[in-house]
RNA sequence: GGACGAUUAGCUCAGUUGGUUAGAGCAUCUCGCUUACACCGAGAGGGUCGAAGGUUCGAAUCCUUCAUCGUCCACCA
């Protein structure tokens, strides 16, 4: 022991030499220190990794880093989402494999704006993009964007994420605005880019379009008014949006309504609030005639189904409602300049004065409004460039698969057949469904924005000519105002990330990735834009496996939030607790794609198991000295030796497979019962009384510091170095954890150990048990007989064991024997207990204890019986439950018996 | 309106293809500073597995209906 060196503790001049660690673990002067020597080592670049760890034919495995929003800081969400990624990477690392995997931040695009502008009007900037120009304006965004994503960068290796910092990549930066024009440029040349003329999403707060997925709904109360657009016009139709119908074409029925069937076809020119409309009446199977009067004022130019109603009849598109949200010069005279609500009001008069209003109802409405700002979203026909994904068009390589290069096919085709033909796999698998009705349901994707901070649109014009580029073609020649959909740069994320469009040697060997783990919120927006990209661009899918984590919400289930004041900082918590404890807390107890509830009395739970760890570490040390990881496995002296071993067999298979299939949680509840339960609460008092067990201690807790490694990698790094490396004594290519080779599992046999070992477990916790209930003071020793015929050699054989983990005296044990006077009693695992209390014994309650558990075993023994008379359980269940349901039987009526022993000796 | 998910001890959750007298952690109670750890140890209490039917030799597990909660999608103009 006294040859311990350990270069950590020398900082720590006040530790006794012989004791390698000190008593309790202190995270804050172990992680930084940690990180930056992993850092240094250069072991999270796969093309620096040891080569006796990732030998000549090794695998690579790749997951690309959700690149976070520049928009702040990062939160639980985020730090969830690294811990299990780094727990992948970690595990497949020491697995061997060439593992990668590429960190970055997404410039956010409209995201960033919005936040960087609100900061401005905070600063008392009434109007920033007025006031300061375009270039101030975005001089303001990308130093705010430079700052957050620092911020994010040191906030990610704070967790420890083992991730390559020399692939660092920026959706913003110039390879990946390479891959944009490429990308651009590619599917203009295949058609599947156009500009065109079409309803979009806008937002007349922040005058941009925004696509489907940015606009949300708000239930509002709205006025639902029902009228007639003039004396003459002989149907009645309702809306809450009246300023809209200027801008109607048509007047819509269900051709099956009797009500209005004779009308169909017919043209008429009612004056609506001043303004003459050309208005056919048309039959569509769209409407719904139960619905208000069952006829609808169609405004192809404001509705995205009317639009569409108006493609299938030929009508012509009016609009009415201009770019700032006001009605326009086409609106009814009076009208123009006002905004739409004051609009609505004016027109409500009109009606009602004129004697046309019949009703005005108040009704719940699913208002949209933009995710960001919560402006409420108008439908405008607007100039816009848009990706469809219906139109098909020749494939530049073999695609999936399915399809050879040259053939045709569309989008939606390939976003369908990625998951379809299971070449990418959602976990969970339920999420799978939700992503084939969005791809179903599916329409061109609106990628122009009316915003300034993002990948300018690479269209330049000149007269009538277009061409795409990513600089001035010459003279003359203006490029688009609009910049890009920011998911059209993050679409390309898996691959734009390793050098596309070059042909690079990344590229080759890591695309497609492995996993791509994100939050079950993003797989609209993100996941499946990626699988449009990457199937579309290289012919593959973007990764092989989602992993979908849930929403990580506060003690009582609501969402964090800064308006709540209830959320959580990875920063402050990790300074608390620890980095360990907070992965832990935010991996084990969830499940895939569900939200989970986390408060701090979690994570301080989990701060309580890295310091179990480290005791149970310590002690080892304390026992053994440490210095040398153990090089082979020992051969057990004891059935403790044989028993823990097959335990850490089981474990190590039960944790590897467990990670292999993306069982994050279950590894760690699996792993945490070894460790504190198997390993500390037995093994460990076992191996103070038994002795002899360096060997055995060194390689558990070997293997114990690996397995733990992925999950707590700093408090395990820690003692692993100051256990068994030793500092500046290490091997090249052996000095970190990190690069140690991950266990295998022995596969043995080991049911009779099992049982063997239970029959010892068993015994002690009866005897305890005892002592418990009857008051025993804890130093106090007792006296005990056991009594079995079938476990006698076995009990004898560790009576040593049993008496002092129990604290017992005298320990007798009989194959056969009475039972002493003034006794307690226990029946366990076949093992009759005694232990003589003399005074100490009430003999009423006593006999009233065991006739109480005589009473329960007997209705169990009718139990079983009565099942196991039973011809049909007998005949039809299977061979081996019926064997195992006769021993349980036995088992029981055994202990039945030998509690009517006990009872008949208490008379 | 549609789809999906959840409902198991006070709380958070496990329960693999139906075969346990239904488990764990936290919390609670009792006892204990037994030289790794009080961020600990030992022991104990606590559940008619949301409700009602059904299938089966056997249901927390499969089916049907209902209830409550949640999420997503679509929206009726």
């Amino acid at each position: 022991m006294a040859k311990k060196t350990s270069f950590a503790s020398a900082k720590n001049p006040s530790q006794p030499a012989e004791v390698p660690l000190e008593k309790a673990y202190e995270s804050q002067g172990v992680e930084g220190r940690i990180y930056a020597a992993w850092e240094k080592s250069g072991y999270f670049n796969p093309d620096k990794l040891p080569s006796q760890l990732t030998k000549k034919t090794a695998k690579p495995f790749t997951i690309m880093m959700p690149p976070p929003n520049r928009t702040g800081i990062l939160h639980v969400g985020h730090a969830t989402g690294i811990a299990l990624q780094d727990i992948m990477i970690r595990f497949e690392r020491m697995r061997g494999k060439r593992s990668l995997w590429v960190p970055g931040t997404d410039h956010a695009a409209i995201s960033t704006q919005v936040k960087v502008e609100q900061m401005l009007i905070k600063e008392g900037i009434k109007n920033p993009r007025v006031e300061l120009g375009r270039e101030k304006f975005l001089e303001r965004v990308i130093a705010f964007a430079e700052d957050s994503g620092k911020t994010i960068v040191s906030q990610t290796r704070s967790m420890g994420a083992s991730c390559d910092w020399s692939r660092e990549a920026y959706t913003f930066d110039s390879p990946r605005n390479a891959a944009v024009v490429e990308m651009f440029r590619r599917m203009s040349e295949d058609g599947i880019i156009e500009r065109g003329n079409r309803i979009v999403n806008w937002d007349p707060q922040f005058r941009t379009t925004l696509s489907d997925d940015e606009v949300l709904t708000k239930e509002v109360k709205a006025k639902f008014l029902t009228f007639s657009y003039d004396k003459n016009f002989p149907i009645v139709i309702s809306t809450t949006r009246p300023e809209t119908k200027f801008g109607d074409t048509a007047v819509a029925v269900h051709p099956d309504d009797p009500r209005y069937r004779k009308f169909v076809g017919k043209a008429y020119e009612p004056v609506f609030c001043g303004k003459k409309l050309r208005i056919t009446v048309i039959a569509d199977k769209a409407v719904d005639p139960a619905f208000g009067t069952g006829a609808l004022g169609v405004t192809p130019a404001h509705s995205m189904i009317d639009s569409e109603m108006a493609e299938r009849h030929g009508l012509p598109t009016v609009q009415v409602i201009g770019e700032d949200g006001r009605m326009n010069e086409t609106a009814g005279p009076g009208y123009a300049g006002l905004t739409v609500a004051e609009a609505r009001e004016k027109i409500e008069k009109s009606l009602a004065d004129a004697g046309l209003l019949q009703k005005v109802e108040e009704v719940a409405q699913n208002l949209p409004v933009a995710e960001r700002g919560g402006a409420p979203v108008e439908q405008l026909p607007m100039q816009q460039w848009f990706i469809r994904v219906n139109k098909p068009f020749k494939l530049r390589q073999n695609t999936l698969g399915k399809w050879k290069k040259g053939q045709k096919a569309t989008l939606k085709q390939l976003m369908a057949e990625a998951v379809r033909s299971g070449k990418t796999d959602i976990v969970p698998e339920q999420f799978n469904k939700v992503y084939f009705h969005w791809i179903n349901n599916l329409r061109d994707w609106c990628i122009s924005r009316q915003i300034w901070f993002g990948h300018r649109v690479p269209v330049w014009y000149r007269g009538g000519e277009q061409k795409v580029s990513d600089v001035s073609p010459g003279k003359g020649w203006e490029q688009d105002p609009d910049t890009l959909d920011t998911w059209f740069s993050s679409g390309t994320w898996t691959f734009s990330t390793l050098g596309w469009p070059k042909k690079t040697p990344d590229l080759k060997e890591f695309h497609p990735t492995d996993v791509l783990e994100t939050g079950r919120d993003i797989i609209f927006f993100w996941v499946a834009r990626m699988v449009l990209m990457s199937t579309y661009a290289l012919g593959e899918v973007p990764f092989k496996t989602v992993y979908l984590h849930g929403l990580v919400r506060d003690e009582q289930g609501r969402k964090m939030s800064k308006s709540l004041g209830n959320v959580l900082d990875p920063r402050e918590l990790a300074g608390k607790y620890g980095t360990d404890a907070v992965r832990l807390s935010l991996i084990i107890g969830l499940s895939p794609g569900a939200d989970t509830k986390l408060g701090e009395e979690k994570i301080a739970s989990y701060r309580n198991f890295t310091n179990k760890l480290w005791n149970i570490s310590r002690f080892i040390l304390m026992t053994t000295g440490g210095v040398h990881a153990p090089k082979s496995r020992p051969l057990p002296k004891t059935l403790a030796d044989t028993w823990l071993l097959g335990r850490l067999d089981a474990t190590v298979a039960a944790v590897t497979k467990d990670l292999e299939t993306f069982s994050f949680s279950h590894a760690g509840e699996t792993l945490r019962d070894f460790t504190w339960g198997d390993l500390a609460d037995w093994y460990l008092e076992i191996a103070k009384i038994e002795g002899g067990k360096d060997a055995v201690l060194s390689f558990v807790l070997d293997a114990v510091l690996k397995l733990w490694h992925p999950f707590m990698p700093f408090v395990t790094e820690e003692i692993y170095q100051r256990a068994f490396i030793g500092g500046a004594k290490a091997k090249k290519g052996a000095e970190f954890l990190m690069v140690m080779p991950w266990p295998k599992a022995k596969k043995s046999d080991m049911k009779s150990v099992d049982k063997d070992f239970g029959v010892l477990r068993d015994v002690v916790t009866s005897l305890r048990s005892i002592r418990a209930t009857y008051r025993v003071e804890p130093s106090k020793k007792i006296d005990a007989t056991l009594v079995s015929a079938k476990s006698a050699a076995l009990l004898k054989k560790h009576a040593v064991v049993i008496a002092s983990l129990a604290r017992v005296e005298k320990l007798d044990v009989l194959a056969k024997g009475k039972q002493p006077e003034k006794t307690v009693g226990d029946v366990v695992s076949g093992v009759s207990v005694f232990v003589p209390l003399g005074a100490l014994v009430d003999m009423g309650a006593e006999r009233e204890r065991l006739a109480k558990e005589l009473a329960e075993i007997e209705k169990y023994v009718e139990s079983l019986g009565r099942k196991l008379e039973n011809a049909d359980f007998v005949s039809r269940a299977p061979a081996q439950v019926v064997t195992g349901e006769r021993e349980k039987l036995a088992a029981a009526k055994d202990k039945a018996a030998k509690i009517k022993e006990q009872i008949a000796a208490l008379e």
